[in-house]
DNA sequence: CGTTTACTTGAATGCTCTCAACCAGCGTGG
DNA sequence: CCACGCTGGTTGAGAGCATTCAAGTAAACG
């Protein structure tokens, strides 16, 4: 379906800007491989990510319904996407209703995690929150066959995940000695390991509701 | 158009749950008048507000589109609602691609809200976090003509803007505090007025984009 | 009036931040 | 081959913002 429609490949390079804060694009991007997050800056020059987008994620699928994009989306690593006109998606809605829920869907579950993402921040310690968010990550990925075992390969660094849990980095790298003490975590180079995941799903009061999985999909996650 | 649909109106007393989480509902809530929030509850018991719902809002539209509930609605205020069938807005996607439009972009904007809260409770300090929350209850507030001038009755007191800034109580009255001895807040009862609005927005780098007005309703909100 | 709600205040604790180094691995270029 | 710079991770110390606990005030309410 979504192969159907016109479209634009190209590769960004990790780092790039994808969309620009400010702009009203006239396309929407679609994530075909690498990783991409929607980020904030502040007037004293901090960051904060406020998601990230897996491969086959559409990144700005609002903007084909705000007027002006809020917030800026970039490459966290190279990136091949697949820009679609919002024509395109224009003509969607008036004659494809079912792929239209699917599309809407998609924002409705991007809003959700947007919301999970505050009761993180918001109200959980940082051991919690990291623990969540490692949680999150690996859930994600495995849905797009991106894990192997209890381990995958991390798109951020620690300075990134800093951003995406609105922690200082030197904090983030201490909360990651602390889940390794506990044996929830394991870390070298690029590759994380879960080595406990109930004992992390239960300190980060993980509940995946909120990523709107088939209950298939929560079965294949029980296993860890 | 939206009055068209079929639906049943009712009211729900103040501080009662609309939708609790957990559920599927078959039916979407609008706010006819009144204040509702979306909240999640942690372990330990203490909360987070996701989100405020003025009148006129769909405060749970994207319970069409989900599975389950990842959080609860509740009624800040005593709250006339209307609710509409899921199946009435399955029909408005089948047959009007206008409608579903408007629609989506209501969820769109709320997760634009979502993403400027994440802002908001992760990169700013506690100052400047409430100026923000205070002017966009204050903006919204405007849009629905519930604001006389620089002021507005505040359908939140000070316990319930702590869960809704990610802040504890006490703080959020030492920032109020604050903010008043700064000269950009009053606040007497439930009467809050903001005798700087310039100050006010400066303090909290406010920028309304992501609230998607109009060319004219920003001309509107400039004025203070 | 007694009670409740909402707001206010003080003191002590502590989590997290900032700043400033330092280290290890890696790729590049002399 | 080694020096160099860069990235990413690690560590220590001190400061400060925000929290918790506890108590007190004041208006509102039945």
């Amino acid at each position: 379906m979504i192969r159907a429609l016109p479209s634009t490949e190209r590769v960004v390079a990790a780092g790039r800007d994808i969309v620009a804060q400010g702009t009203s694009p006239h396309v929407s991007t679609l994530v075909l491989d690498g990783f991409a997050i929607r980020y904030n800056l502040l007037a004293q020059g901090t960051r904060m990510i406020s998601a990230i987008h897996v491969p086959g994620d559409f990144c700005d699928l609002h903007s084909f319904l705000l007027r002006k994009m809020d917030h800026s989306v970039a490459a966290l690593t190279e990136c091949h996407i697949c820009q679609v006109p919002h024509e395109a998606l224009a003509q969607i809605v008036e004659r494809h209703p079912g792929l239209t829920r699917l599309l809407w869907t998609s924002t409705v579950v991007d809003a959700g995690i947007h919301r999970q993402w505050m009761v993180r921040m918001g109200r959980r310690a940082a051991l919690a929150n990291l623990a969540h968010f490692i949680c999150e990550l690996f859930v994600r990925l495995k849905l797009v066959g991106m894990t192997t075992g209890n381990g995958f390969m991390t798109p951020l660094n620690q300075a990134q995940m800093a951003d995406a849990t609105a922690m200082s980095a030197v904090h983030v790298n201490r909360t990651v000695q602390e889940l390794r003490r506990r044996g929830l975590l394991g870390w070298e180079g690029r590759h994380i390991t879960l080595p406990d995941w109930e004992g992390l799903v239960e300190l980060a009061e993980f509940d995946p509701t909120y990523l709107n999985l088939t209950e298939e999909q929560v079965r294949a996650m029980s296993l860890g």
